[in-house]
DNA sequence: TGTACATCAGTGAACGCGCGTTCACTGATGTAC
DNA sequence: TGTACATCAGTGAACGCGCGTTCACTGATGTAC
């Protein structure tokens, strides 16, 4: 009877565990999306638990902590939902650009399903926090899947050419070597228009979600097609919109 | 000798209300420079001027009263910026790109010398505050200022023809009936060009001051112009930059 | 110019709140023989 | 199967802190006659 799978918690007290922690890390999102990263509070999470404050501390280290393990979670879901979407495409028999307003969009929704997770990332630091380096990783999934579609399009000769992204290099070498390095002539630029691409991408999304649009544009969903589609076709991709 | 102006405090505690009401939101400028919009406090502005917490009442009503002074006096610093270096290009006979890309520097160079005041305009909302109307002038500044660039392109027949920004007109009445209606054709688009270049640099901003660009770009100040470029190109103004 | 009263700035104590984190403790679960 | 000990989860009180805001007050400045 034991031993008969031992990656899985066998105990009572490590089921326990397990479940705790997830409720645990499940309240303090449900926190976050009433009340913002900064205000995000252990005491609080420990009472809607009905748990005493203290007790929290079994499960994580300290407030810190629990914002990592916050940060990592949205960085991966967030990824998810775009390559998620990619993949749909795919399956669709989708070009290069449908692929990319499709992850375009899918991450969109996903923000303003979860605006203050989303803000916890991508909004303003917050005080006093120190990302640690296990969030790297996970930050980086999203600009991957941008660098995917992207791949993808040169590789079926749907990019054109642009005049305007020529000279040196601008990514990290560290990012290179991830990526496998620089590619091959002519597509030495292709990291480069990946990251233009998620650029623009967080940046129109934030805009919107941090109010700026408000009274100033009538329909937010056409308003970021259509944000979205001047920024493909600046790096030489043609999204299928109707005026495109 | 009294009388000679009436505009200007005549009384020493006129004068005293002045300079200490500009004290405590210079003090609270300092206090935001180091902490953080959602840890402003009232006691630390105090604090720092020596002063009991409670005198501050006597110049401010409440804590979010003085955030939207702050907010207030950030916009107008940001849009200031703006309008100050377009005046210059305009002056040393700069053309409509060789202006929006002054005008894109300025402002980034603001947002690096004043991070968390950009943080508190731009950044996440501050959790608990709302906006009241008296900012949404201050606000549109810059955005009237990207306008005017734009405007003065198409008049100069410095704006291309592009593609991709054709269909209903997403600008909300309100904002039109601001700038005085409707540009005649063929330039109706024109305020949606602006704003997708309102966008833009906002977006490239905050993404770089919120540390996203960190071990991901090597050199900032080349990779904000670049994207500058490419979103300037895209609504069909040319950037004299080398590789353009 | 002088006096009497009204206005205002600033004080210090207090209210009531919430926070992160520590600590000694009780009682349940797991383990080795 | 039963017992003895070690491990761990959870409690409740406490520490020390900071916050926004109110209130009755003292004393200085301004104003009207």
């Amino acid at each position: 009877m034991p031993d008969l799978d031992d990656s899985a918690p066998r105990t009572a007290r490590q089921i326990a565990r397990a479940e705790l922690t997830k409720a645990i890390t499940d309240a303090a999102r449900r926190q976050l999306a009433e009340v913002g990263p900064s205000a995000l509070s252990l005491r609080a999470v420990a009472r809607e638990l009905g748990m005493a404050s203290s007790a929290v501390y079994r499960y994580v280290a300290s407030r810190d902590e629990l914002l990592t393990i916050l940060i990592i979670d949205t960085y991966d879901a967030i990824g998810e939902a775009a390559e998620a979407a990619d993949d749909r495409a795919i399956a669709a028999g989708a070009d290069a650009g449908a692929r990319w307003l499709a992850v375009c969009r899918a991450v969109r929704s996903w923000a303003l399903a979860h605006p203050n997770e989303w803000a916890l990332v991508y909004g303003s630091p917050v005080p006093g926090y120190q990302a640690p380096q296990d969030t790297v990783g996970p930050a980086s999934r999203l600009g991957l899947a941008m660098a995917r579609v992207v791949v993808d399009a040169a590789a079926g000769g749907e990019l054109a050419a642009v005049a305007s992204l020529p000279a040196p290099t601008l990514v990290d070498p560290g990012v290179l070597q991830a990526i496998g390095g620089l590619p091959d002539a002519p597509h030495e630029d292709l990291p480069e228009r990946s990251m233009l691409l998620w650029i623009a991408l967080v940046g129109a999304i934030s805009f919107e979600l941090f109010g700026h649009l408000h009274n100033v544009i009538t329909d937010h969903a056409v308003g970021f097609d259509r944000q979205m589609a001047v920024a493909a076709s600046s790096i030489g991709l043609t999204l299928p919109l109707d005026g495109a």
